[in-house]
DNA sequence: TTGAAAGCGCTAACAG
DNA sequence: CTGTTAGCGCTTTCAA
């Protein structure tokens, strides 16, 4: 009552904390850290201890991060938060991260680089320890700055060329087969791949996949049955889709590189008057909500998202708490999921 | 050169800038912060300016905000991102406060109270100027807290029954009203309502509507066509939906309280070998995205996110500039979206 | 085991 | 218009 007997309520101090229990502010500083705790006299911890509780006293994590330069933060970087592929990563980051005391910054670029080194600027200087991004690209910059910069980073669901950041991605390579071998058993032999951007290791990579599957099980790799999608968007498939049943072209099946590519290849069977699975079959991939109400239900790749984001934080903590351990990527294994939209080609 | 020829290369503070524009670091802070800028000599400010550039200086937001209690960032508090009603929300918020150098930061709370309360401390201890909640119901005492605190909130998509907090919700009432008299032109009489939680605003406000709607129309309101769900989910509206078809009740239409429950209308009907909309009607509410790839794609009442989100930042910024100013709520108009899961009832 | 002292980088009275 | 001074709340040497 001395002092704030007129003052607005004040949220109280480490000071306040000390001045009632009798001691120094710095020994009640290293009371209240558990780090330290142990530096001091016992009785003395739990006498500093009972008084913060009752004061209801709450660090202020502004003046702890300006004296340490820690933030008990990460940077999560996603280019598209309304894309239903990245909030379950978030969720698999935020998970991971909370029971150890951090938090995830999450910011949206966009896709665009511009934006994108804005928001590790302004996500740097406010002290977060690291980063994951789900924006990577082939060729990226910035990653190869922070990187080289020492600043803790792993890249999660999409890979760069250049450096050996690590990694979780999923088992791309290995859900292509798989989806391959699905529509070989079923007798398809002449299939198409609307492959995604080849800037982004997922188009890049789920193409050189599908090549190399039609290798692996005789069939011919013929470039005609390849397009390649500038964005992943159900537009570009569909666009994708109509020029190669406008071209003279047979092909009984289509890969599409991800499910919105797949949904354009809908669109554009349903524009020409055929019906899938009937006259073509179509698979898909992320397996992204709502891709079983689909009319037929989309026979999809399923990507675990949220274990992809968990794995992520994980990478990164480890490479927080350990700087000079040797960095590790992680490939996931992916499941088929099928449904409705493959079956076998007609007689 | 002097104190860095053996050091990690250090970020350049205020006091770099200062020394080599020669003037005190006050000055220098003057000169670079827009506000203060006109205190000095127009001179002098460039030469702060260009060398603060030359340096690349980044002013320091831990310290600043560690001075001033102040942090160019809001917290915004979602359920949960995976929700796709959530995400256009959030880009709606961030589109509306990068332009004034504000940020959000986004936390999940799973619906849960004790995580809500820790994420907002958790936020208010990082001095965050204001608060965007997406997660209210109807009795909510941290709301209640926060309020009287006197610390700026605005509620979004939903209310709060006790206190005048700002909120920008859309018109679920007009919502309501035109799903039910498109079901009304179409010829049906006997409408059933699932109604999702009664806790929440959006639950309790839009099953009022609907039985002001039945009023409206000179229909019977009776209870027996109308069941409460506790939860927005797919299962909960199947087995909502699965009861009242095992009832004798009879009904031509169901209006859903969202497109989940709308989901589980769907599964219902086709568990009970029924045909959608040839033997009943359904309409669902939010339009989240891929509702109008379902088969028959939904007909639902449009609520526009993007800009309740963006509507509620503004409300905010003002909020947070101006604390004196009279709260306001805006309710944003919604739209009636006809596709195929609507038609006349069976003669 | 504890206290004293210094300082993280910045802003905001107050004086001049 | 500019410099001086003080301090936001905390951690961390260094001494005692």
């Amino acid at each position: 009552m001395t002092r704030s007997y007129h003052s607005k309520v004040r949220q109280p101090t480490l000071q306040d904390v000390a001045d009632n229990a009798q001691v120094h502010r710095a020994t009640a500083s290293r009371a209240l850290n558990p780090a330290t705790r142990h530096l001091v006299n016992a009785e003395t911890a739990d006498r500093v201890e009972r008084v913060a509780r009752s004061l209801g006293y709450r660090p202020n994590p502004i003046a702890r991060s300006l004296k340490t330069s820690r933030s008990a933060s990460i940077g999560l970087v996603i280019p598209d938060l309304t894309n239903p592929l990245f909030p379950p990563i978030a969720r698999g980051v935020e998970d991971v991260l909370r029971p150890v005391g951090y938090s995830a910054w999450i910011v949206n670029t966009d896709n665009d680089p511009a934006r994108e080194a804005d928001a590790v600027e302004s996500m740097r200087v406010r002290n977060v320890e690291g980063f994951v991004f789900a924006t990577a690209r082939l060729e990226h910059p910035l990653l190869d700055e922070l990187t080289a910069a020492g600043s803790p980073v792993v890249l999660v669901n999409r890979r760069i060329a250049t450096a050996a950041i690590p990694s979780v991605t999923a088992d791309d390579a290995t859900g292509v087969a798989l989806a391959v071998r699905h529509l070989v058993e079923l007798g398809h032999q002449r299939i198409a791949h609307l492959a995604g951007p080849q800037d982004l290791s997922t188009g890049r990579g789920r193409l050189r996949a599908f090549r190399q599957a039609l290798q692996d099980h005789g069939l011919p790799d013929d470039p005609e049955r390849l397009i390649v999608c500038t964005s992943w968007t159900e537009s570009a498939g569909a666009a994708a889709l109509t020029a190669l049943l406008d071209s003279d072209v047979d092909f009984t099946a289509v890969l599409a590189g991800n499910d919105l590519l797949a949904l354009g290849c809908y669109d554009a069977l349903a524009a020409r008057g055929l019906r899938c699975p009937d006259d073509v079959s179509v698979v898909g991939f992320n397996d992204t909500p709502f891709m079983d109400k689909l009319s037929p239900p989309l026979t999809t790749v399923r990507i675990p998202h949220y274990e992809l984001g968990a794995e992520a934080a994980r990478l990164l903590l480890t490479e927080i708490q350990e700087p000079d351990r040797h960095p590790r990527s992680v490939l996931l294994p992916l499941t088929l999921v099928v449904r409705g939209s493959t079956a076998p080609p007609r007689p």
